[in-house]
DNA sequence: CGCTGGATTGAGTCCGGTCAAGCCTTGTGG
DNA sequence: CCACAAGGCTTGACCGGACTCAATCCAGCG
């Protein structure tokens, strides 16, 4: 039982210039579980900012291979992956809301330069986040992956126990790998005194420490 | 032996503003073969305009592992990874001339709402860019992997026979693969005769249509 | 209470990694 | 011009980690 990351967090996830004008822009609309907030292919025409709930970037492949490519917390915005197309649909995890504005409307509702300023920041962040994803997809193996993967999520402010709102099967796709696996590395964290699972949807991090250490 | 994709390809890399923007601000810099053009981690203040040669960009962890996050040639541009401080760092493949300009002088170059739209155009086309690799690392085959790599190389208008500027161990840490895995899929894809390798160097595409049903 | 879908666990297989030779190209110096 | 060295690429044999298939467990819920 270590000390958690650093006592007080750096920054509450950093209020984005971005979230606060959308907020401002835009009622939030309500979504059920596994709904599609918007779908991968069709045009990327709205910016959409997650005010309550989680919400799941997906890309499908044909075959029915599927891709997460990330989860995404109120307070963070989604779909601008794309000038054309979206590469990815968005669905909710479960019950959420989500404002959209659309993107032709955007200039209207702030300083073009602060608007550029805000848009610039949270694409930055989206870029981040994702080449960071490269990382852990390329050239980590499936322990790293899931120490990686919630280590991430305990992060935040989120307290004791981190809520896990994703099945094991959006994790699986999220890390490259199969439910079987995921399953098999999360028990073997906790038998390692890592983690500790009260059920299978929430955790608290046990060694701090270690779990750095395995996300290598 | 089928058709080259578009017989005319639908846009030339299309003519970035930002690089127009880029170009004008700054005299290129020539680096020699494997010289960094900046460094993971380091403050990320300059944007890096690719004039001549090809650029990839590289994050090593600390045991020695390396992706390979992308390969950028001329017209490309290199350095909105992060906000504060490099996610990668960036190296000559070969011989290669770079323009770079600081963040803090580009708003005295453009227009504020032109260079903005500049400058999320090509966050976008990175942030693109970035996504649709996720798809490969995470859920694509060796062979998937390669023949996505050979027929995304082959795309623009690079005549026939295709130059593959960078070496096997770039490639392999591109996709997520060994060298010899690299090595052995592409004689594979020799063997069916879906490319030809003249030399380890370069190869034209034989049967376009067996490259793309392969990269799925 | 049984049903249903998600999660876990186990046994066996296979793809891609590892280790180890060879080969081929390129460049250098006699 | 040839000999040689050096690095990069290829090929082969073997191994192991992650996938597949399948059975079981478990929690939530009608």
């Amino acid at each position: 039982m270590s000390l958690p990351p650093p006592a007080v967090p750096p920054a509450p996830p950093a209020p984005l210039a971005l979230a606060a004008i959308l907020r401002r822009a835009a009622r939030p609309a309500a979504f059920d579980k596994d709904a599609r907030i918007f779908d991968q292919d069709a045009a990327a025409d709205s910016l959409h900012l997650v005010t309550a709930g989680v919400v799941r970037t997906v890309r499908l492949l044909p075959d029915g291979r599927r891709q997460v490519g990330g989860f995404y917390y109120p307070g963070e915005t989604i779909g601008f992956e794309t000038a054309a197309t979206h590469a990815f649909s968005a669905e909710a995890l479960g019950p959420c809301e989500v404002a959209s504005v659309r993107r032709a409307s955007l200039d209207a509702l702030a300083d073009p330069v602060v608007l550029g300023h805000a848009l610039a920041e949270a694409m930055q962040r989206e870029l981040a986040r994702t080449q960071a994803h490269l990382l852990v997809l390329g050239r980590k193996s499936a322990c790293e992956k899931v120490a990686t993967f919630l280590k991430t999520l305990a992060q935040p402010g989120r307290g004791s126990p981190v809520p896990l709102p994703m099945g094991r099967q959006d994790i699986a796709d999220h890390l490259g790998l199969t439910i079987e696996t995921v399953s098999r590395m999360l028990t073997h964290l906790q038998g390692a005194e890592v983690v500790r699972f009260e059920t299978c949807r929430n955790f608290q991090v046990t060694r701090w420490d270690a779990l750095e250490r395995l996300a290598a």
